[in-house]
DNA sequence: AATTTGTCATACCTTAGAGGTATCACAAAA
DNA sequence: TTTTGTGATACCTCTAAGGTATGACAAATT
């Protein structure tokens, strides 16, 4: 029996092959899967290899499958179809016979915002809830992957391909400053007198959008701020903020949070840098999206 | 509709579990799926985090299935089944009908020895070779995961699980030491006269029992080495040679290299430590194996 | 009762491979 | 000629699969 590198293919390869066979556009298939265009490329590449088999035929306009191809797409379409119908199955198993609800939630705002949330997602979705806490981005490319059904994040934020719902919460950002720069307590800090002072903020690539905005919105006020690497944990950046390496700009809810050396205060321009609370979740999960939108509005608070 | 994490399961997973429910026995269940307990353990946990659903009651004895776990490995045979014999029918597509065949040759010997070979083994498949150079060690991984049919390894070696046949092919270990070291011209050198000197050598974990066989003869001859890393590249190993850093030991047939300030030479002891060709494969595999070893016999020198 | 053995679970590490960005070569369209 | 849209390539990052070492625990053995 000759194995000949076949067994370890996986069926996943099989099904971005049907969707590249399907659209004839590897820029378009790939949207389609939630993923860039050459890792694709290499996937079909490889898996060409693996079947000994040339599935298409590549020219200046896109791709067209060979008679082999067409073949091999016949082939596996069984396989295709059983697999869904099987985990649709599955799907049946969970505790109770219940659907399972896979939630995440960011981490963009100070966790304690969330408590009556939780409660009442807990006590609406029982043992079939599933809520993980991570960054925005990570819950976005979790959602993508079918990893989790729907997820609270911040916005503004760039999601392409997915569904995107607003809930009313929003929070101004909160400048955070070690404590001795601030020379007399001054409620609404305008942003100009940081100029040239360094700032932790986040890497444009993880939201280069809003990365951007915010630029151009420190530009206006006046702020043109060295950018510092922000560091991974909350405690480590307010520490290192006390220690008069730089500032910081958190959503208002983390001045719940307290330091010696750092002092919360509320800028100027808060109105005009605000997180929003959103909801994301693939198309065709709008009514989970719905539902978990009214859970939000009934508990959260209306700021 | 909900996707609950479940859409991301890897068919390989139910796979596991359809050999762990038939076993009861994790250990016995990684040694057929060729990999250690621990992940397989973890799997397990895995799937069933999945799933929502508790497939196994774990006691000292091993698992047993629950009833959930009964009907969740019914759920998944179709699918199984599904696989395989698509996964057969695609086997047929390979290039003129014909099945593939992807053998691995190892590095162990000179690659000039394998010339006749590889001519003889392009004429017999054609087409349908796919030819793979590796290391013994990796090539009997990649024999173990199905992504080659058979290989070309160096004995000794310790493949539990797969079938292993030895050719008559062999060559002793031949002594490569910087050139001056070596005062005259001595054929037979004797190991012992290294005593304490260091030698480039793989590290125990590639191969533990042949280390310990060579181990035990260089004891025996008196040679107590000083163990140093061996480096990934070949010219860069004969290079630290010339240099004068330690002395290596190769396969007789790398004699056909040559480079300045380098010797190679005969040990007396080359008769003990001698390195054998075999053919691995997956039992099922044993056909091939048989053309191979007769190709092997019919292309390769009778020392 | 104490020890040994065999079970699964846990902690930690290494590394293959999936996916990302930047960029190229090429042909069709403008 | 330039622009635009195609797939391919090179290179990087990081997740997750698999490995080793070890633990906790119960049954079997002494």
């Amino acid at each position: 029996m000759t194995n000949s590198y076949l067994d370890t293919i996986d069926v996943r390869l099989l099904r971005y092959f049907a969707v590249v066979a399907e659209e004839c556009n590897l820029r378009r298939a790939a949207q389609r899967l939630f993923m860039s265009q050459p890792p694709l490329s290499r996937h079909m590449k490889n898996l060409e290899e693996y079947l000994g088999v040339t599935l298409f035929t590549r020219h200046t306009k896109g791709l067209t499958l060979t008679n082999e191809g067409t073949k091999v797409l016949q082939t596996i379409q069984p396989l295709l179809r059983t697999q869904e119908s099987v985990y649709e199955q599955l799907r049946e198993f969970s505790t109770a016979s219940e659907k399972r609800v896979a939630v995440g939630l960011t981490t963009a705002f100070e966790q304690g915002t969330f408590t009556t949330l939780e409660k009442r997602l807990r006590e609406y979705y029982g043992e079939r809830l599933r809520l993980v806490r991570s960054d925005s981005l990570k819950l976005v490319r979790d959602v993508k992957k079918g990893k989790l059904d729907a997820a609270f994040v911040a916005l503004p934020l760039d999601a392409p391909g997915l569904e995107l719902q607003a809930t009313h919460y929003a929070e101004p950002l909160f400048a955070v400053l070690p404590s001795h720069w601030l020379e007399a307590e001054k409620p609404g800090l305008a942003l100009k007198e940081f100029n040239g002072k360094p700032l932790f903020w986040f890497h444009r690539d993880s939201n280069p959008a809003f990365f951007d905005f915010t630029k151009t919105v420190f530009a206006h006020a006046g702020y043109e701020p060295l950018f510092m690497e922000e560091p991974e944990e909350h405690d480590v950046l307010l520490a290192r903020i006390a220690a008069g390496e730089g500032i910081g700009l958190f959503a208002a809810s983390f001045a719940a949070i307290s330091r010696k050396g750092v002092t919360f205060s509320p800028v100027a321009e808060g109105e005009l840098l605000r997180l929003a609370l959103g909801i994301t979740s693939l198309p065709g999960n709008e009514f989970l999206a719905q539902e978990l939108v009214e859970l939000a509005a009934a508990a959260l608070p209306t700021p």
